[in-house]
DNA sequence: CTGAAAGCGCTAACAG
DNA sequence: CTGTTAGCGCTTTCAG
């Protein structure tokens, strides 16, 4: 390994000149400069970032903590975060939290461990007084699709409700009256937030979602297919389905056709996310998206801001809105 | 920032036994170990990777690089590595390269200057021996998904040819004579390869692929349905579709429905690398599973052996088998 | 404009 | 079993 007191050698200058040289310090002449540039490179010298780390007390270094990043969404959160990172010169540092509390403060402590300053976290499981606990210790700290109050300025999320209403006034809007929804059984965060969207934006119009009308399952494909067979064996009658997800949109797709039931034509299906998977499933399924990438880029980017010690946060919060992306799953209701 | 000396100051000891405590050296008495341990609780210490890298060469580190981390099969892939990272104690650093000679080399030097020594890489453009150089002078350097025999025992690899020999082999016993192909334009690797098994294949039974059953365009479901409508407008009769990748095979569907066409009834489709999206797209897309999570590990666990100086390579390839999984967007031929 | 020197936090001989 | 000591590669005053 060639260090900085090779090329200083070599160059015949001192290791403080080449640091300079490195970076880009002004306090070089020309000469001088233009010798160590050519000796770095004949020695093909690379500077040592755990040494630097070590001295400067900053690595550039950006941490994703997400449950899994074979998903999709946590693959596209991961490359927004990427973007920002390449963007500012930012290394990225990735850990699974795999859907548990233990390991996801574990992925945390490792990022910790390794001087970096900037975390995006992804967390469903951990409580909020935990959380809060962490933003304190850690300034670089934002929290990804998660809102809470006490540390709102670190909180970039997406508004949930309103995107649950959009979708039940678009269903509205086609002429459906009869509403069923496939959902989580985590009925904590998110998918409570959705369904109840869905139905103060039902009550609005009169229109009541009754429970025998709200099917839990996992929130994956299989979990869509067993929610509707469950609403199908309960003999509920509905033209509109409104799924927790894309995933379960897509499910509830496979087992609507399964029993003979045609989508769009006997039902219409709405989604939730926008995931890749929404377009390779027939028919395109007609979703709310979730602007996953754009936010993670903007969560990495105030994390940057926030880890620098000069910086103070405002009072500024960060809440997206998803936005209606029209496909073939929703149409307007046929009388039959 | 609680440091070694901190704790070693409280715990009235040296910094080296606080050191031999972190590394459960069994050079440490019992009272003296259960003092520095708890003087560490109390005080919150965690040691600093980087200043540990600086001294002992080595961070545990291991490094991915691939083209773009949203796409499923990379997030799957990065994925299948952080597996390993785990289990043996690594963290994960990620580059993408998006697709560029350019900006892949910059990953993977923005790896090496961390003191990366294991690194994975899924390289689609550098040239062979751009890859052996890297090879040379990165003990830990893993390929995946590409075969350069000079560095064989370096390469991680898919026998792309007896996949697409299997995919066709199964078509034909299925009653299919008429072939038609959608593929990728970058005919240079993957997807020569997967043509080429299906010719060899087919002329095996006396039959030919005519050059105008052959459609190229990107490799993506945009690709799949451009290349379907030019096959129709070539006026190509086919029962049998092999397409490049489930991609383009999930865009071929829709193509084909949305020409009248239905799938699988009036052709069959066969896909290839079984991503998640192979199982939202209806039919389900039979095709061949591409086991890149598990390749994905076995090359995160060879890196980090390879990477360990003491460890001298075999001469081992590292071939991997894809498997035929059977879905619904294939069925017997029918006579019309 | 450049060099000398101190030290970042930690590990690893080497003594004792 | 434990402490002393000498760096790892780099940055950064402080002098010159």
């Amino acid at each position: 390994m060639v260090t900085i007191k090779d090329v200083a050698r070599v160059a015949g200058v001192s290791t403080a000149t080449v640091s300079r040289v490195i970076h880009d310090g002004g306090q070089v002449g020309d000469a001088c400069r233009a010798r160590v540039k050519k000796v770095i490179q004949e020695l093909g010298y690379r500077p040592n970032t755990n040494a630097q780390a070590l001295v400067s007390k900053t690595n550039h270094t950006i941490g994703v903590v997400t449950p899994k990043l074979s998903m999709s969404f946590f693959g596209t959160l991961a490359s927004g975060v990427e973007h920002t990172a390449r963007e500012k010169g930012y290394k990225l540092l990735m850990a699974n939290s795999l859907y548990e509390t233990q390991s996801e403060l574990d992925a945390i402590n490792s990022l910790r461990n390794h001087n970096c300053q900037a975390i995006i976290l992804h967390s469903e499981y951990s409580d909020e007084d935990t959380l809060i606990q962490l933003a304190k210790d850690i300034p670089g700290l934002v929290l990804v699709n998660r809102y809470i109050p006490a540390i709102a300025n670190r909180c970039v999320w997406l508004d949930n409700q309103s995107g649950a209403q959009r979708a039940a006034e678009y269903m509205l809007a086609h002429g459906h009256r009869d509403f069923a929804v496939v959902t989580s059984i985590y009925q904590n965060r998110d998918p409570g937030i959705r369904v109840q969207g869905l139905k103060s934006c039902l009550e609005g119009v009169g229109l009541k979602l009754d429970k025998q009308a709200i099917a839990e399952s996992t929130a994956n494909i299989e979990g869509g297919e067993q929610a509707v067979k469950e609403l199908l064996a309960r003999g509920v009658k509905f033209s509109a389905l409104m799924a927790y997800n894309d995933l379960m949109a897509i499910g509830a797709i496979h087992a609507l056709f399964d029993a003979g039931l045609r989508v769009p034509e006997d039902v219409s299906v709405f989604g939730f996310d926008d995931l890749p998977a929404a377009r390779a499933c027939r028919p395109r399924l007609t979703t709310m998206h979730y602007p996953i990438e754009e936010m993670a880029a903007y969560a990495a980017d105030l994390a940057i801001k926030l880890s620098n010690p000069e910086f103070k946060p405002g009072s500024q919060t960060h809440l997206f809105i998803p936005e209606l992306v029209e496909r073939n799953s929703v149409i307007d209701h046929q009388e039959s």
